[in-house]
DNA sequence: CTTCTGACGAAAT
DNA sequence: CATTTCGCCAGAA
């Protein structure tokens, strides 16, 4: 994230977050930032600078699981150390570990205001 | 410069 | 229900 400028640096702006026993989907985050989609939210994650704070494993998919890839396992693994269970078929229970948003700082530094936003959050899994 | 390749997900078929 | 389509970033070769 050496430019300031770009998707990606904006999307590690916001997985930073994202707290510890918390999890967002590609699909959550890339709703809250105009231009992005889940997709590169995707490629942002598996682009992610170490020595940041990123909490990158904090980021699964929508069926509220580890994307399958190698190094999945570790993820899991990062998650269960943060208190985050995961039922037999290996998918977390949304409504308990479900990220709420980011703090309304956010919203106003990035021109979101709070009515748009509960509309957004309105649609999460 | 071109091509390739990654941790997604909604909508269409 | 299963499978396909497609969007269009960033860095490496």
């Amino acid at each position: 994230m050496q430019h300031e400028s770009g998707k990606f640096a904006t999307i590690y702006a916001l997985v930073k977050h994202i707290p510890k026993g918390q999890v967002a989907s590609y699909g959550m985050l890339a709703s809250l930032l105009s231009g992005v989609t889940a997709r590169m939210v995707g490629y942002a994650m598996a682009a992610t600078p170490e020595g940041q704070g990123i909490p990158w494993h904090r980021v699964i998919n929508s069926a509220g699981k580890v994307s399958e890839r190698p190094g999945a396992e570790r993820q899991r693994q990062c998650l269960m150390d943060e208190g985050v269970l995961f039922s037999k078929s290996g998918k977390v229970s949304w409504p308990a570990v479900r990220w709420q948003g980011p703090p309304e700082t956010w919203l106003s530094e990035n021109g979101m205001d709070f009515m748009e936003f509960l509309t957004i959050q309105s649609r999460w899994p």
